[in-house]
DNA sequence: TCTCATATAACTTTATATGTTACATGATGG
DNA sequence: CCATCATGTAACATATAAAGTTATATGAGA
Protein backbone atom coordinates (compact mmCIF):
# COMPACT_ATOMS: atom_id res chain seq x y z
CA UNK A 1 0.00 0.00 0.00
CA UNK A 2 1.33 3.60 -0.39
CA UNK A 3 2.25 5.09 2.20
CA UNK A 4 0.53 8.47 3.28
CA UNK A 5 3.62 10.93 3.46
CA UNK A 6 2.52 14.00 3.97
CA UNK A 7 3.06 14.35 7.84
CA UNK A 8 6.73 13.75 6.85
CA UNK A 9 6.60 16.24 3.95
CA UNK A 10 4.94 18.95 6.25
CA UNK A 11 7.45 18.69 8.98
CA UNK A 12 10.04 18.63 6.98
CA UNK A 13 8.84 22.00 5.29
CA UNK A 14 7.93 23.59 8.98
CA UNK A 15 11.51 22.44 10.08
CA UNK A 16 13.23 24.04 7.10
CA UNK A 17 11.59 27.40 7.53
CA UNK A 18 12.51 27.24 11.48
CA UNK A 19 15.78 27.62 10.10
CA UNK A 20 16.00 31.01 8.61
CA UNK A 21 13.63 33.99 9.00
CA UNK A 22 11.10 33.86 6.09
CA UNK A 23 8.70 34.41 3.85
CA UNK A 24 9.51 31.33 1.87
CA UNK A 25 7.94 30.95 -1.51
CA UNK A 26 6.42 28.01 -2.52
CA UNK A 27 8.46 27.65 -5.54
CA UNK A 28 11.55 27.43 -2.96
CA UNK A 29 10.23 25.45 -0.58
CA UNK A 30 8.92 22.43 -3.07
CA UNK A 31 12.41 22.50 -4.59
CA UNK A 32 13.91 21.98 -1.19
CA UNK A 33 11.42 19.06 -0.89
CA UNK A 34 11.69 17.70 -4.68
CA UNK A 35 8.14 18.51 -5.65
CA UNK A 36 5.66 20.79 -6.56
CA UNK A 37 4.74 24.28 -5.69
CA UNK A 38 0.85 23.27 -5.59
CA UNK A 39 1.58 20.45 -3.11
CA UNK A 40 3.19 22.69 -0.77
CA UNK A 41 0.37 25.19 -0.97
CA UNK A 42 -1.60 22.05 -0.28
CA UNK A 43 0.27 20.64 2.60
CA UNK A 44 0.67 24.09 3.89
CA UNK A 45 -3.34 25.39 3.67
CA UNK A 46 -4.68 23.15 6.94
CA UNK A 47 -1.68 24.77 8.66
CA UNK A 48 -2.77 28.24 8.03
CA UNK A 49 -6.56 28.15 8.80
CA UNK A 50 -4.82 26.85 12.13
CA UNK A 51 -2.87 29.95 12.39
CA UNK A 52 0.79 28.08 12.60
CA UNK A 53 1.73 29.96 9.62
CA UNK A 54 0.79 32.60 7.37
CA UNK A 55 1.02 32.80 3.37
CA UNK A 56 1.42 36.98 2.03
CA UNK A 57 0.78 37.11 -1.99
CA UNK A 58 2.93 39.29 -4.53
CA UNK A 59 6.25 40.71 -4.27
CA UNK A 60 8.34 39.66 -0.69
CA UNK A 61 5.71 37.10 -0.46
CA UNK A 62 5.21 33.65 0.56
CA UNK A 63 4.85 31.61 3.72
CA UNK A 64 5.72 32.56 7.24
CA UNK A 65 6.44 30.27 10.68
CA UNK A 66 3.49 32.25 12.78
CA UNK A 67 3.61 29.91 15.96
CA UNK A 68 5.76 29.03 18.82
CA UNK A 69 7.78 25.98 18.02
CA UNK A 70 7.52 25.03 21.52
CA UNK A 71 4.56 24.83 21.89
CA UNK A 72 3.26 22.43 18.87
CA UNK A 73 3.40 19.30 18.68
CA UNK A 74 3.89 16.64 16.36
CA UNK A 75 0.10 15.28 17.06
CA UNK A 76 -0.69 19.15 16.41
CA UNK A 77 0.83 19.20 13.33
CA UNK A 78 -0.66 15.87 12.14
CA UNK A 79 -4.34 17.14 12.91
CA UNK A 80 -3.55 20.44 11.13
CA UNK A 81 -3.42 17.65 8.24
CA UNK A 82 -7.27 16.52 8.76
CA UNK A 83 -5.84 13.62 10.98
CA UNK A 84 -5.82 11.13 8.37
CA UNK A 85 -6.25 7.35 9.30
CA UNK A 86 -3.26 5.94 10.71
CA UNK A 87 -2.77 2.36 10.17
CA UNK A 88 -2.78 0.42 6.72
CA UNK A 89 -4.82 -2.55 7.52
CA UNK A 90 -8.73 -2.29 8.24
CA UNK A 91 -11.88 -4.07 8.80
CA UNK A 92 -13.40 -5.95 5.64
CA UNK A 93 -16.74 -4.43 6.75
CA UNK A 94 -17.54 -1.85 9.36
CA UNK A 95 -21.10 -3.07 10.60
CA UNK A 96 -21.67 -6.39 9.35
CA UNK A 97 -24.44 -8.50 9.97
CA UNK A 98 -21.85 -11.96 10.03
CA UNK A 99 -21.32 -12.41 13.49
CA UNK A 100 -18.34 -14.39 12.48
CA UNK A 101 -17.07 -10.75 11.35
CA UNK A 102 -18.33 -9.24 14.43
CA UNK A 103 -15.79 -11.02 16.72
CA UNK A 104 -13.55 -10.78 14.32
CA UNK A 105 -13.81 -6.84 13.97
CA UNK A 106 -14.28 -6.87 18.06
CA UNK A 107 -10.66 -7.84 18.07
CA UNK A 108 -9.12 -6.05 15.12
CA UNK A 109 -10.46 -2.97 16.48
CA UNK A 110 -9.40 -3.38 19.78
CA UNK A 111 -5.88 -3.94 18.87
CA UNK A 112 -5.92 -0.88 16.42
CA UNK A 113 -7.50 1.31 18.73
CA UNK A 114 -4.56 0.62 21.28
CA UNK A 115 -1.93 1.04 18.58
CA UNK A 116 -3.80 3.79 17.37
CA UNK A 117 -3.69 5.99 20.74
CA UNK A 118 0.02 5.11 21.44
CA UNK A 119 1.27 6.66 18.27
CA UNK A 120 -0.47 9.87 18.95
CA UNK A 121 0.03 9.97 22.55
CA UNK A 122 4.04 9.53 21.14
CA UNK A 123 3.39 12.31 18.22
CA UNK A 124 2.03 14.39 20.93
CA UNK A 125 5.26 13.80 23.27
CA UNK A 126 7.74 15.73 20.47
CA UNK A 127 7.45 19.39 19.96
CA UNK A 128 8.78 21.13 16.75
CA UNK A 129 11.58 22.39 18.47
CA UNK A 130 12.47 19.29 19.83
CA UNK A 131 13.00 18.11 16.04
CA UNK A 132 14.94 21.30 15.21
CA UNK A 133 17.41 21.20 18.47
CA UNK A 134 17.80 17.55 16.51
CA UNK A 135 18.37 19.07 13.36
CA UNK A 136 20.71 21.16 14.65
CA UNK A 137 22.42 19.02 17.01
CA UNK A 138 23.24 16.49 13.48
CA UNK A 139 24.31 19.46 11.39
CA UNK A 140 27.15 20.14 14.43
CA UNK A 141 28.46 16.75 14.43
CA UNK A 142 28.81 16.67 11.03
CA UNK A 143 29.87 20.71 10.03
CA UNK A 144 31.62 21.49 13.29
CA UNK A 145 33.11 25.16 11.47
CA UNK A 146 29.71 26.68 10.95
CA UNK A 147 26.08 25.65 10.65
CA UNK A 148 24.76 28.55 8.46
CA UNK A 149 24.17 26.00 4.83
CA UNK A 150 23.13 22.66 4.89
CA UNK A 151 22.05 20.07 1.89
CA UNK A 152 18.53 19.30 1.16
CA UNK B 1 -5.96 5.65 1.58
CA UNK B 2 -7.51 2.43 0.95
CA UNK B 3 -7.25 0.18 4.10
CA UNK B 4 -5.87 -3.57 3.52
CA UNK B 5 -8.70 -5.97 4.88
CA UNK B 6 -6.74 -9.32 4.03
CA UNK B 7 -6.03 -9.92 7.93
CA UNK B 8 -9.81 -9.30 8.45
CA UNK B 9 -10.93 -11.38 5.71
CA UNK B 10 -8.34 -14.25 6.69
CA UNK B 11 -9.36 -14.44 10.06
CA UNK B 12 -13.29 -14.38 8.23
CA UNK B 13 -12.73 -17.30 6.84
CA UNK B 14 -10.92 -19.20 9.65
CA UNK B 15 -13.47 -18.34 12.02
CA UNK B 16 -16.14 -19.98 9.58
CA UNK B 17 -14.53 -22.69 8.77
CA UNK B 18 -13.85 -23.62 12.26
CA UNK B 19 -17.56 -23.70 13.16
CA UNK B 20 -18.19 -26.75 11.13
CA UNK B 21 -15.62 -29.55 9.63
CA UNK B 22 -14.53 -29.19 6.09
CA UNK B 23 -13.54 -29.15 3.72
CA UNK B 24 -15.14 -26.04 2.02
CA UNK B 25 -14.31 -25.42 -1.51
CA UNK B 26 -13.21 -21.77 -2.45
CA UNK B 27 -16.21 -21.05 -4.17
CA UNK B 28 -18.29 -21.71 -0.89
CA UNK B 29 -15.90 -19.62 1.31
CA UNK B 30 -15.90 -16.43 -1.57
CA UNK B 31 -19.92 -16.76 -1.45
CA UNK B 32 -19.79 -16.50 2.48
CA UNK B 33 -16.95 -13.44 2.04
CA UNK B 34 -19.10 -11.83 -1.04
CA UNK B 35 -15.58 -11.93 -3.13
CA UNK B 36 -14.26 -14.18 -5.68
CA UNK B 37 -12.72 -17.79 -5.10
CA UNK B 38 -9.49 -16.86 -6.56
CA UNK B 39 -9.06 -13.97 -4.07
CA UNK B 40 -10.12 -17.10 -1.31
CA UNK B 41 -7.19 -18.61 -2.92
CA UNK B 42 -4.66 -16.06 -2.79
CA UNK B 43 -5.02 -14.65 0.29
CA UNK B 44 -5.03 -18.76 1.66
CA UNK B 45 -1.93 -19.39 -0.05
CA UNK B 46 -0.03 -18.34 2.46
CA UNK B 47 -1.69 -20.15 5.58
CA UNK B 48 -1.03 -23.06 3.39
CA UNK B 49 2.66 -22.81 3.39
CA UNK B 50 2.86 -22.39 6.97
CA UNK B 51 0.41 -25.58 6.93
CA UNK B 52 -2.53 -23.62 9.13
CA UNK B 53 -5.26 -24.92 6.28
CA UNK B 54 -4.61 -27.69 3.74
CA UNK B 55 -6.00 -27.78 0.21
CA UNK B 56 -6.93 -30.67 -2.02
CA UNK B 57 -8.04 -30.78 -5.38
CA UNK B 58 -10.89 -32.91 -6.86
CA UNK B 59 -14.40 -34.12 -6.11
CA UNK B 60 -14.41 -33.44 -2.49
CA UNK B 61 -11.58 -31.07 -2.59
CA UNK B 62 -11.09 -27.75 -0.66
CA UNK B 63 -10.11 -26.12 2.14
CA UNK B 64 -9.37 -27.73 5.78
CA UNK B 65 -8.27 -26.69 9.28
CA UNK B 66 -4.96 -27.89 9.91
CA UNK B 67 -3.81 -26.12 12.75
CA UNK B 68 -4.56 -26.19 16.23
CA UNK B 69 -7.16 -22.94 16.69
CA UNK B 70 -5.40 -22.53 20.55
CA UNK B 71 -1.79 -22.31 19.37
CA UNK B 72 -2.41 -19.59 16.42
CA UNK B 73 -2.43 -15.88 16.95
CA UNK B 74 -3.89 -13.49 14.97
CA UNK B 75 0.02 -12.33 14.76
CA UNK B 76 1.02 -15.44 13.42
CA UNK B 77 -2.01 -15.09 11.02
CA UNK B 78 -0.67 -11.58 10.03
CA UNK B 79 2.85 -12.97 9.69
CA UNK B 80 1.86 -15.77 7.06
CA UNK B 81 0.09 -13.00 4.73
CA UNK B 82 3.55 -12.04 4.82
CA UNK B 83 3.55 -9.18 7.19
CA UNK B 84 2.34 -6.30 5.53
CA UNK B 85 3.50 -2.81 6.38
CA UNK B 86 1.01 -1.90 9.16
CA UNK B 87 0.97 2.00 8.69
CA UNK B 88 -0.58 4.33 6.39
CA UNK B 89 2.10 6.66 7.02
CA UNK B 90 5.92 6.88 6.68
CA UNK B 91 8.82 9.03 5.69
CA UNK B 92 9.24 10.93 2.06
CA UNK B 93 12.25 9.57 1.98
CA UNK B 94 14.06 6.32 3.51
CA UNK B 95 17.58 7.56 3.43
CA UNK B 96 17.84 11.16 2.90
CA UNK B 97 20.82 13.28 2.65
CA UNK B 98 18.72 16.06 4.14
CA UNK B 99 19.92 16.57 7.75
CA UNK B 100 16.23 18.36 8.62
CA UNK B 101 14.44 14.96 6.94
CA UNK B 102 16.89 12.63 9.09
CA UNK B 103 15.78 14.41 11.97
CA UNK B 104 12.03 14.50 11.04
CA UNK B 105 12.36 10.49 10.26
CA UNK B 106 14.22 9.80 13.31
CA UNK B 107 10.90 11.19 15.39
CA UNK B 108 8.45 9.43 13.53
CA UNK B 109 10.52 6.42 13.29
CA UNK B 110 10.67 5.77 16.95
CA UNK B 111 6.61 6.72 17.12
CA UNK B 112 5.93 4.55 14.07
CA UNK B 113 8.07 1.68 15.46
CA UNK B 114 6.24 1.89 19.17
CA UNK B 115 2.84 1.60 17.67
CA UNK B 116 3.89 -1.52 15.45
CA UNK B 117 5.52 -2.97 18.36
CA UNK B 118 2.11 -2.70 20.36
CA UNK B 119 -0.42 -3.63 17.93
CA UNK B 120 2.11 -6.73 16.77
CA UNK B 121 2.09 -7.83 20.40
CA UNK B 122 -1.84 -7.22 21.21
CA UNK B 123 -2.50 -9.25 17.74
CA UNK B 124 -0.16 -11.90 19.58
CA UNK B 125 -2.55 -11.87 22.30
CA UNK B 126 -5.50 -13.56 20.82
CA UNK B 127 -5.68 -16.86 19.45
CA UNK B 128 -8.19 -18.04 16.80
CA UNK B 129 -9.34 -19.87 19.59
CA UNK B 130 -10.32 -17.13 21.42
CA UNK B 131 -12.02 -15.33 18.90
CA UNK B 132 -14.24 -18.89 18.14
CA UNK B 133 -15.27 -18.26 21.69
CA UNK B 134 -16.17 -15.19 20.95
CA UNK B 135 -17.92 -16.31 18.14
CA UNK B 136 -20.58 -18.20 19.55
CA UNK B 137 -21.02 -16.58 22.78
CA UNK B 138 -22.33 -13.81 20.45
CA UNK B 139 -24.23 -16.67 18.67
CA UNK B 140 -25.43 -17.93 21.69
CA UNK B 141 -27.18 -14.70 22.89
CA UNK B 142 -28.55 -14.23 19.98
CA UNK B 143 -30.08 -17.15 19.16
CA UNK B 144 -30.43 -19.19 22.60
CA UNK B 145 -32.80 -22.04 20.86
CA UNK B 146 -29.75 -23.36 18.79
CA UNK B 147 -26.10 -22.50 16.98
CA UNK B 148 -26.11 -24.78 13.95
CA UNK B 149 -26.89 -21.88 11.74
CA UNK B 150 -25.95 -18.17 11.95
CA UNK B 151 -26.45 -15.60 9.03
CA UNK B 152 -23.34 -14.24 6.72
C1' DT C 1 -0.07 48.25 -14.75
C1' DC C 2 3.26 44.71 -14.77
C1' DT C 3 5.22 41.16 -12.06
C1' DC C 4 5.19 38.10 -8.34
C1' DA C 5 3.03 35.01 -5.31
C1' DT C 6 -0.74 32.56 -3.34
C1' DA C 7 -5.66 30.06 -4.04
C1' DT C 8 -7.99 26.62 -6.05
C1' DA C 9 -10.27 23.75 -9.35
C1' DA C 10 -9.57 20.35 -12.69
C1' DC C 11 -6.93 17.02 -14.66
C1' DT C 12 -3.10 13.47 -15.10
C1' DT C 13 -0.10 10.09 -13.30
C1' DT C 14 1.15 6.35 -10.43
C1' DA C 15 0.62 2.74 -7.02
C1' DT C 16 -1.86 -0.89 -5.24
C1' DA C 17 -5.71 -3.46 -3.37
C1' DT C 18 -9.19 -6.04 -5.24
C1' DG C 19 -11.84 -8.39 -8.77
C1' DT C 20 -12.07 -11.25 -13.04
C1' DT C 21 -10.88 -14.32 -16.84
C1' DA C 22 -8.43 -18.00 -18.74
C1' DC C 23 -6.03 -21.97 -18.69
C1' DA C 24 -3.12 -25.58 -16.45
C1' DT C 25 -2.82 -29.35 -13.03
C1' DG C 26 -4.33 -32.95 -10.34
C1' DA C 27 -7.93 -35.89 -7.91
C1' DT C 28 -12.22 -38.44 -7.91
C1' DG C 29 -16.06 -41.10 -9.70
C1' DG C 30 -18.17 -43.31 -13.19
C1' DC D 1 -10.01 -43.34 -19.61
C1' DC D 2 -12.47 -39.50 -19.46
C1' DA D 3 -15.73 -36.15 -17.68
C1' DT D 4 -16.10 -33.37 -13.74
C1' DC D 5 -14.63 -30.93 -9.91
C1' DA D 6 -11.42 -28.31 -7.44
C1' DT D 7 -7.16 -25.90 -6.72
C1' DG D 8 -2.88 -23.08 -8.80
C1' DT D 9 -1.50 -19.27 -11.14
C1' DA D 10 -0.67 -15.92 -14.59
C1' DA D 11 -2.58 -12.18 -16.89
C1' DC D 12 -5.69 -8.67 -17.26
C1' DA D 13 -9.29 -5.28 -15.56
C1' DT D 14 -11.21 -2.11 -12.18
C1' DA D 15 -11.40 1.04 -8.20
C1' DT D 16 -9.45 4.11 -5.21
C1' DA D 17 -6.34 7.35 -3.42
C1' DA D 18 -1.87 9.79 -3.12
C1' DA D 19 0.94 12.76 -5.55
C1' DG D 20 2.02 15.60 -9.44
C1' DT D 21 0.60 19.02 -13.07
C1' DT D 22 -1.83 22.64 -15.61
C1' DA D 23 -4.70 26.53 -15.90
C1' DT D 24 -6.88 30.41 -14.25
C1' DA D 25 -8.26 33.72 -10.70
C1' DT D 26 -6.98 36.95 -7.07
C1' DG D 27 -4.40 40.09 -4.57
C1' DA D 28 -0.01 42.62 -3.19
C1' DG D 29 3.92 45.30 -4.20
C1' DA D 30 7.16 47.93 -7.28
Amino acid sequence: MRRDSKLSGVLHVLLHMAQQPGPFTSETLAKAMDTNPVVIRRIMAGLREIGYVRSEKGHGGGWTLACDLSKVTLRDVYDALGSPSLLAMGNRTEAPGCLVEQAVNAALDEAFHDAEALLLSRLGEVTLEMLSDDFRKRLGSRKPQGMSAHRV
